[in-house]
DNA sequence: TTGTAAGCGTTATCAC
DNA sequence: GTGATAACGCTTACAA
């Protein structure tokens, strides 16, 4: 059952039914009409790998992350996935996990099958040097590379950021207008977005003039369990602190059970506030305040940004910024 | 740059370079060196569209699930993919939605697309009635079809499956034995899955000499609030209950926070066993008792089976069921 | 508006 | 072992 068939069938040439397919003008409408009708008659669909062939492409994208099971990119690859599959492309799942190597690996394996976009999603995929960011520079010859909160400067690279840093400078902001003074501050890794909150943490606390707090600052796994009990051990060293803020709700998650374990009422003894204000914020006990940081946004923006730049959308930004917006629950007393 | 580049400058034929490209052996070391030496100085890439062409494959599998952000799907997808990518295939992502006809659109457009098969990812695909289910037995016919937790009789359809009815009939029979009697069975739909469960339950209580429960029973969207909600509800109706049973750990914790709300302490004075052993179950305070479905063995499952089907296999079994396990954690007593 | 024919880059079947 | 060469099913100039 191909096209021939069509052809011979509706007594026209393959090229006439080619053009109906690809809906071109170029044909009469009893003409069109009668290949329809065959085509509907016969049952035909055409070959994807043909027209792959003959066009270049099979307006397919590669969605890379670093693990699909995580709750923010589970949203992002939900999002993108929509986008794109109303924009008429598929989405090639990759994830990659976090070894830098095998992320090289996966990106050549989705070039090498001629994806017509390349989409990170998550700030894991830039390295901390120039030299290890080659490959997506690399890959960005080929076809445009998207980074859905992560940064790289680069032609055709494309960075879709939320307004981390302002997002945590508010939220510490409030936290000290609320009258908190030792403020934690618990992230989970080093990233383009990891970096933004930080400084966005420690600016916002210099800035009401509490010092940059260095000593306040704690990595942690992204791990409830982890963070509960690096805060009791801190607890039990002596440090003090009236407030947690965190890169991501599962830390917070797992400040709140440092709380409880403690017997510190929250938000009164201890204030906490989540980041991506994710199904956890809604699960814990009391409902965690938290940084919305837009992923929908996020993804619609990076698909409408991807489709501009297929069609050959002239000034194309390189770099778009989303703000978050801080929601408000029951472990902040502001 | 094509094969023909390749031979050209191996200086030998088109059909040698295809040779060594599949690692056919007919070919002699020495030439095999030579072309491996010519397409890694050429820098040479098959190309998968004439490959797709000439093979009609692209080693591509499409993964339909109704919600990628679905904490339970997003797992499987995970676990689905790493073990794709392990056999060399694609997954190419669809996210249906859960409406009847979207469904049937969204397995038709894979099927256009050639995929090699058909991943259901969740009980959501199977219908009631037979009629509805027939696009899958259509389906079927031109390409395996794997149901991940959902059950479907019919050639060339293989069902992967958690053995809900028992793991649900278990816990319940715990929970009794723990001296709990008025046991409220609490689930979000439908589906082959969730009448095992609900069968588990009724069974579990009839055994113990506590009746059907038919007024113990009711359903509920997957949805914490909504949850909590109906539960203050019916305990404000004067319902007496000791326990909860649910078919997801998302009503479990609903159930914790109708229980703090009243004023209950659990487990003592309500006993929750949550379902799927999800990131909620660590999430909530107290931990959920959960079931643990083992979605990575069904999905590890899922695709040795599938691989065993291309392989041409024999006997390959249209129906496999895994046991779940109880995991204890902090709303149970036993 | 329609048809002819030349690609597209492989794989696979023959010969040799 | 190796090389011609015919598929594979489409798109797209170019002609008519």
């Amino acid at each position: 059952m191909n096209i021939y068939d069509v052809s011979k069938q509706a007594g026209v040439s393959i090229a006439t039914v080619s053009r109906v397919i690809n809906g071109n003008p170029n044909v009469s409408d009893r003409t069109r009409k009668k290949v329809l009708a065959v085509m509907e008659e016969l049952g035909y669909t055409p070959n994807v790998f043909a027209r792959g062939l003959g066009l270049n492409t099979m307006k397919t994208i590669g969605i890379m992350c670093s693990d699909a099971s995580d709750l923010y990119l589970a949203n992002a690859i939900s999002y993108l996935e929509r986008e794109l599959r109303a924009n008429e492309y598929d989405a090639i799942l990759c994830c990659t996990g976090y070894n830098l190597e095998n992320k090289k690996k996966y990106l050549e394996l989705l070039l090498s099958k001629r994806v017509d976009g390349v989409i990170m999603a998550g700030s894991k995929f830039i390295e901390s040097t120039r030299e290890d960011n080659e490959y997506i520079l690399n890959a960005a010859r080929q076809v445009p590379v998207m980074l859905v909160n992560g940064r790289l400067e680069g032609k055709n690279i494309y960075s879709i950021l939320c307004d981390d840093y302002t997002a945590v400078y508010q939220a510490v902001t409030k936290l000290i207008r609320s009258g908190r003074r030792r403020i934690l501050y618990l992230y989970t890794s080093v990233s383009y977005s990891g970096n933004n909150k930080r400084r966005g943490y420690q600016n916002a606390s210099m800035d009401a003039g509490l010092g940059n707090l260095e000593n306040m600052i704690y990595q942690c796994p992204k791990d409830i369990a982890y963070s509960r009990d690096l805060l009791s051990d801190l607890y039990r060293q002596g440090l003090k602190f009236d407030a947690v803020m965190t890169s991501d709700d599962t830390l917070a998650v797992g400040a709140l059970k440092f709380a409880a374990s403690a017997g510190l009422k929250v938000p009164e003894d201890l204030s906490i506030i989540g980041y991506n204000n994710s199904l956890l914020s809604r699960a814990s006990e009391p409902e965690l305040t938290s940084v919305d940081t837009k992923i929908e946004a996020l993804c619609t923006t990076t698909i409408s940004t991807l489709m501009s730049v297929f069609n050959g959308g002239k000034n194309v930004p390189n770099w778009i910024t989303i703000s978050a917006e801080l929601i408000k629950r029951y472990t902040t007393d502001f």
